[in-house]
DNA sequence: TGCACCGACCAAAGCGCTTTGGAAAACTTT
DNA sequence: AAAGTTTTCCAAAGCGCTTTGGTCGGTGCA
């Protein structure tokens, strides 16, 4: 007991010793050292340890640092006062199991073996969603899962119940996703929407098909033809819906579709580079291109530039835009005609939303649409001819 | 040997059973189904309910389900079963809790608001890493940390335990990280090294240094004299080492170092585009560009061909190529002449190596070189003149 | 003076798991 | 048949926190 008052002593005496000031406690035969820069300890200190050498109750330490009202101010000061000269912080897993919350959220990315689609858009989503939970006291769990082991993936994530919450990837067409997490009871945000499905759920979403439709009108109004789709798988929802927008504004304009005119695969620079070669070598090449990722376009842009042709004045490319950071469209003038909405963003409003939904689980299930704005750049241009 | 292996085995093994059974438990009011596509319960099955339902103790249920040899084989199979039936699996805070282990690294990500370097290779890494975590039963936690808050969240992360391990990314020249997370008595483990200090930690690099010597050797052996390199800000050690290998590489070739053929930044298509652009324009151009990444040579390329130059032929390109899934090098003949080290499987070695870590702490600290070779693409060709 | 009330604290009971230290039953051995 | 061994199981004590249901003085008020 007397090494305790000496600390308290000490620890209100007011400026950090930098000696290390070692002393001894009959209960543990740790060495409490005041100095951060001091040797570690084996193991972190705990509320016990905390509490006792404060002369409080575990129950008053956990009211001080929480911010209950039923501490006097001059103790609450000088609990956590303490707390921070021993770098305490509540062990994670007990407060978890005490709250019965994880404080943290899981991401389930579906790893599809052959496609992995998501890649290029990862890094930026994830900066934004983890600006959001930084604020809201979150941690973020990663999980990348085989498609064939999902559903015992989601019910295992429940009963483990290391998180609080579900955000949900790359949502397929008439993806069984949903049902099965609504059936296990995880509160979940998927990012994307399900098409033939009601949006009973939560999502955050940007208007795909209506953004390239938008995309796709514009191509027409200048005068082109015979457009080229290079799109993402499109079991992929947002993929599927961008095909819907593409061919809804080439059948309004009564411009027949060309199944040799649309390429699907992974968002790859190669996909551009690739598709946009073989379809620029036939004998009545498209005009103009779409893409579904600035990865994509920038792969087209390549194959234009080796033929020796230009883009936005032979031929057009207009693209969806997720403003990755490191394939940012143009400084001041766009490069690209572009349907853009940051991926960023998207990750913080997932994040957001799912905090939220977590903090209130009777309010109702937000469904964000996101802007996506279709913005003139130099890739666009009257068709030839 | 984990439970939850044995009741993913299950899960994959089993039909799922069709009929809704219902079971009775005299301790809860709860109706027990034993179809996965039944309705939810409140809140998921616990050892003590489900030792009750099997009339046994916890302790041989868990016994069981964690493959102790104290029980019976017919006793074991019986527990499996109903575990498998129920969807439990072990409530995973409480098992850290008891267990003292957490099961789950965090992956710590500078979050310098300046560069953020290491977006475009964070999906593919992360994919690498998780592949490796699911077979080792590992979550993986995800925390990106604004710089100035470091200190402080390295500290609690040990203190909150709910992490075993940290995977240390984007070291800087003499980062203060290492000493720090030493101090604090956390296992981790460095992807890249910090120059200036000695190696006394555990890490995953490649020999920058060496790639980068000898893909500057290789472009003067081209007869290349003015070479210019494009590379990351240099307070990255990856991006210092590459400087060294290029310095050096000049200097044993006699060749002086042009301060104004060198361009710092952020791994972005841009920063390739307007470096290589703002080069070529001069009165003095240079004949061959060495990029950090493969990002950056795409913008280079795009600057090569928008002037109307071929690449290989009239100016050379070599680059770094992390191996992005988005980004190939080429199909069968690689794209770009290449030092070559594929940063997703750079995530897996860190991965596994830091599992091994916390497996057998009195190991030695692994330092692990992966290989980054020196590949032939149709990116360089002698210099011009 | 007596009584209610309030402010400031505490002891102890969980949260769901693992693990220690038995103990009863089933076999062996002497 | 008694004594040891092995097998198979169990009760209970943690792990580190929160939270419930108090206690114990002091105040305010009649």
């Amino acid at each position: 007991m007397s090494c305790c008052n000496a600390a308290k002593t000490y620890l209100e005496g007011g400026l950090p010793n930098r000696d290390v000031l070692r002393l001894g406690c009959e209960k543990s035969k740790a060495l409490w050292t005041l100095d951060a820069k001091a040797q570690p300890r084996d193991t972190p200190m705990n509320l016990k340890e905390l509490s006792e050498h404060l002369n409080l109750s575990q129950t008053t330490v956990s009211r001080a640092l929480n911010g209950y009202p039923e501490v006097r101010e001059a103790t609450r000061r000088r609990v956590l006062e303490a707390a921070r000269q021993f770098n305490y912080s509540p062990n994670a897993r007990a407060k978890g199991l005490a709250t019965g919350r994880a404080m943290s959220i899981g991401h389930v990315i579906p790893l599809s073996n052959k496609h992995e689609i998501l890649n290029p858009l990862f890094g930026d989503f994830i900066t934004g969603a983890s600006e959001a939970y930084a604020t809201g006291g979150y941690e973020l769990v990663l999980t990348l899962v085989p498609d064939d082991e999902e559903a015992a993936h989601y019910h295992n994530i429940r009963a483990r119940g290391n998180v609080d919450g579900i955000i949900l990837h790359g949502p397929r067409v008439n993806d069984p996703r949903i049902d099965l997490l609504d059936r296990i009871g995880v509160p979940f945000l998927v990012h994307g929407r399900v098409f033939g499905r009601a949006e009973d759920y939560a999502f955050v979403d940007i208007d795909n098909e209506s953004a390239f439709l938008r995309a796709t009108r514009h191509l027409i109004a200048l005068g082109h033809r015979r457009i080229a789709l290079l799109n993402a798988v499109e079991t992929m929802d947002f993929a599927y819906r961008r095909r819907r927008g593409y061919e809804a504004a080439l059948r309004e304009a009564g411009i027949g579709i060309d199944r040799a005119l649309i390429e699907v695969g992974g968002m790859t620079e190669s996909l551009g580079m690739r598709a946009a070669s073989e379809m620029l070598d036939r004998p009545n090449p498209p005009t103009a291109f779409l893409c579904s990722s600035i990865v994509i376009a920038f792969g087209v842009e390549r194959a234009i530039l080796r033929r020796g042709l230009a883009m936005g004045e032979d031929i057009s490319v207009v693209t969806h835009d997720d403003v990755l950071s490191y394939l940012p469209n143009g400084t001041s003038e766009p490069l690209f005609t572009a349907t853009r909405s940051s991926i960023r963003e998207a990750g913080r409003t997932c994040a957001q939303e799912l905090m939220a939904m977590i903090a209130d689980p009777g309010k109702p299930r937000p469904g964000i649409m996101l802007d996506a704005d279709l913005i003139l750049g130099r890739s666009t241009g009257r068709a030839p001819g």
